[in-house]
DNA sequence: TTTGCAGTTTACGTAAACGTAAAGTAAAGG
DNA sequence: CCTTTACTTTACGTTTACGTAAACTGCAAA
């Protein structure tokens, strides 16, 4: 699997245009997040250029974003990634700040454990009550209860 | 464990005051999910007296918050939990929007252990680094060890 | 050459989710 | 009676995360 210029796909750079139809987002906001510093892809004259890191940071981007990140947040949590260097203090800033960021995330996982489990139960009472209309062969749409 | 109504904490109704308390959100907040229709305390007189009906809608909610729900699909979400009622194909569809929403946030769910497991990683990389640096024990920053 | 597409910048517009200020009410305490 | 405290409504302001329109550039096909 080789592109026009004997390339593997991923290894491609690739325009804007193909951004927004691989992930689902608009130029516009590939832009925004360019202006926000997020993203920062090669010109080539005027037009930008996405590598694979540029591709890798979007997908991180766009994770944070459905996990409901601001912006913001989306940056602090990136930069995390890419300053594992410093001195001894730098580096325990930086552990304290991960162990912050686990523990949003795990808070996040019980909530979504909790609406799981809520939307579970809502779906037995569904399937019950369903069951129940189908003993009973239904008198029709009007005056189903006796 | 008895309030000065002789009835128990949870059951008692609320001001909005104490329920900002509770929660940690503002009375504006309280305020603008009743004007959307998420919350309907009970009136005494002007003031709005929340029952634990209420607190269990609000905790509701707010989980959807912190999983980057808007308020609208929060309503959709919260609505579930309340018409488990109504005919065969009403359930039916009911059922099919549970499935929606569970695919959602088992999606989150992935996001959230791809950036833990990053997480981990880096966090690695800093104890590996920190004990490094302890071996050499640090030239710089002079005062460092003791 | 012209048409058309894909990309660019600049800039104003907008929906969501509240913040915040203003002005009023109701009950409790000194 | 006055003040404080808690609450109320009304209404305009603010931030975030883009949408959208306008006007321009560069290249490629007709």
């Amino acid at each position: 699997m080789q592109d026009q210029a004997g390339q593997r796909a991923d290894e491609r750079e690739q325009s804007i245009g193909e951004l927004t139809r691989a992930f689902g987002v608009t130029a516009r906001t590939l832009r925004f997040y360019e202006e926000r510093g997020l993203l920062r892809p090669r010109r080539a004259g005027q037009q930008r250029l996405y590598d694979r890191g540029d591709r890798t940071r979007l997908k991180l981007i766009l994770r944070g974003r459905r996990l409901g990140f601001s912006l913001h947040e989306i940056e602090e949590i990136v930069s995390l990634y890419e300053a594992p260097q410093g001195e001894a203090g730098q580096l325990q800033r930086l552990l304290d700040r991960i162990a912050e960021r686990r523990a949003e995330l795990e808070e996040k996982r019980r909530d979504i454990a909790a609406v799981l489990s809520d939307l579970a139960q809502v779906e037995a009472g569904c399937l019950e009550r369903l069951r129940e209309l189908d003993q009973k062969p239904a008198a029709a749409e009007r005056g189903s209860r006796a």
